[in-house]
RNA sequence: GGCCCCAUCGUCUAGUGGCCGAGGACACCACCCUCUCAAGGUGGAGACACGGGUUCGAAUCCCGUUGGGGCUGCCA
């Protein structure tokens, strides 16, 4: 491979949580990076003086961690480079490239209201305005030349050319003396040496200026190698909006804490704006990383789906070694004090809605709110009895959150009874009764050690033949009174791992209560 | 408003002038399997935004229209 070493950057801007968009930028730098056998940077970019908690840095690096990208160099931080960018800003003061400007942000729209095009309208230009009065500092802006046109070459959407004219003098230093975006994302580039720079398609219009920096930079310092440029398209919601984080699911910890293993959100995640050749969507990263095309990134926005993500998800659940599968489930059954738990919260950056998307009626999981302690007593889990109903749950789940709720009637002491199933299975089914009846007394006679799944079966369909139904039928109040739900793991292994005894005293009690709630 | 980007089934996409009477996946519908629910299997419905060119031939190239989006901050 000839020419420089490929080095790429992420570079986002710390929010409080990782974004699903910024995790697809990565996602796509990974790649690439991984393919050129190049340099993965982490660049926080906290100029903003508002933007620079450090827990928010570890909340990237974890979820960056568990996306299983990991950078090979940084995370560098903007806030702690300030004199490069000074050093910049003064070489481009000196080559005049940059004026100051006192105008307040309410000077220049009072002048510019009834102008054709909004926007500073270089007021300042000729004023020969020094950068400092007295002991405070001025903005300083960028001269952009009256003609002309500026080209960005970008891999994804070929030249794109901007005239001048319709790019106004931009501010470069915040009169509070902090660099901004522009100016310190050129000056690090440069310094790390940055072959290409992959973002999203909303940086497109600030490329131009950033162009027009790099050049000036160049010409009053050694000239460095303008790098690639390749932008990525949009993630959009269902109104074909960009994400947005106050309506979006936009949080890749919410979807962690769902249950989505990191390898099927970075297969989805490349799904979109791209596509492995051949017919195969489920992709194993390192084919992502040898089929992966930067010049064959589409062009137009891609709607983040839930349901794909979900299905694809399930297809990363069901191959997983039951074992895996076991121990993947862990935090949310049994979690290790000390250990990575599920935050389940419906506040989190606006998740409510889909785990109902997720999920089946009935079985998605239950009201957890602010919290990942499973619903049930820690000393009632039971390791073996999870184990021993993993492969019947494994394959009916898309998400490990979900399988809480397919087990828990498992370990909860007195497991709630879900109204419409009840209504349903019971209260509206006039035989229902007569089935409960039939099953305490078939059951009861089944001795203890022979208390197994076709045993079982056995049992219920005698419960039938007494009741006048088929096994479905006669199954359905059995369940119900049993786990509280219509739907579930098979019921005779479920009815097994329970114990016979267990199983008695439940259709007893489901027995009374319809008993109390007078005839059907 | 100005600048810029974009446009194939509801969604993600394949398609780079003839192999396309447009392929796959999710979602949807039907059937099969079946102790519920899933999973799985089979089948079905479903798209080249519109109008002009160029060409023997266009989803593919060009122009325009329409529609959508992004940016337009001393945020990033």
């Amino acid at each position: 491979m000839v020419g420089p070493a490929v080095r790429v950057r992420f570079a986002p801007s710390p929010t409080g949580y990782f974004h699903v968009g910024s995790a697809r930028t990565a996602l796509f730098n990974w790649l690439f990076a991984r393919q050129q056998e190049g340099v993965f940077i982490l660049r926080i970019e906290d100029t903003d003086a508002e933007r620079n908690r450090e827990e928010w840095v570890e909340g990237i690096l974890s979820a960056m961690s568990w996306l299983n990208m990991s950078p090979d160099e940084g995370p560098y931080r903007q806030s702690e480079r300030s004199h490069l960018y000074r050093e910049a800003v003064d070489a481009l003061w000196d080559g005049g490239y940059l004026y100051a400007c006192d105008c307040s942000r309410a000077d220049v729209e009072e002048r510019t209201a009834t102008n054709a095009t909004p926007g500073y309208d270089g007021h300042c230009r000729e004023r020969g305005l020094s950068p400092t009065d007295g002991d405070t500092s001025r903005a300083l802006r960028f001269r952009v030349p009256d003609d002309g046109v500026t080209v960005v070459r970008d891999v994804i959407r070929g030249e794109v050319s901007f005239p001048h004219r319709s790019l106004e003098d931009f501010v470069v230093v915040k009169s509070s003396g902090q660099p901004l975006f522009v100016l310190a994302n050129v000056v690090d580039d440069r310094d790390m040496a940055i072959t290409h720079v992959i973002r999203g398609e909303d940086l497109l219009p600030t490329t131009p200026k950033a162009v027009m920096l790099w050049q000036s930079l160049d010409a009053v310092g050694p000239a460095v190698p303008l790098p690639t440029f390749a932008h990525l398209p949009m993630l959009v919601n269902e109104q074909r909006k960009k994400l947005s984080k106050r309506r979006d699911p936009v949080a890749v910890e919410s979807y962690r804490d769902q249950g989505y293993l990191p390898e099927a959100f970075c297969n989805y995640l490349a799904l979109l704006g791209w596509s492995p050749p051949g017919d195969a969507e489920k992709v194993p990263v390192q084919v992502l990383v040898d089929e992966f095309r930067l010049e064959d990134v589409h062009h137009a926005p891609a709607f983040f789906d839930v349901r794909k993500l979900t299905h694809l998800n399930g297809e990363y659940v069901r191959e997983l070694p039951v074992t895996d599968f076991v121990a993947a489930c862990r935090p949310w059954v049994s979690p290790v004090p000390g250990e990575w738990v599920p935050a389940i919260d419906a506040d989190v950056a606006g998740v409510a809605g889909v785990a109902g998307v997720a999920g089946v009626a009935g079985v998605a999981s239950p009201e957890r709110t602010g919290t990942g302690a499973p619903p049930w007593p820690a000393e009632r889990f039971d390791e073996e009895v999870f184990e021993a109903m993993a492969p019947l749950v494994q394959e009916r789940v898309s998400t490990l959150g979900e399988v809480v709720g397919m087990v828990d009637f498992l370990f909860l002491v007195d497991p709630d009874i879900d109204d419409a199933s009840w209504d349903k299975a019971i209260a509206r089914d006039p035989g229902s009764t007569a089935v409960l009846d039939a099953a305490v007394s078939v059951y009861g006679s089944v001795p203890p050690d022979g208390w197994a799944p076709e045993r079982i079966r056995a049992a219920t369909e005698s419960v039938g033949e007494t009741t006048g139904r088929k096994l479905s039928k006669a199954q359905a109040p059995i369940r119900v009174a049993v786990t509280g739900r219509t739907v579930g793991p098979p019921l005779f292994e479920s009815l097994a791992l329970l114990g016979r005894d267990e199983v008695v005293r439940r259709l007893e009690a489901a027995r009374r209560r319809v008993a109390l709630s007078g005839p059907p």
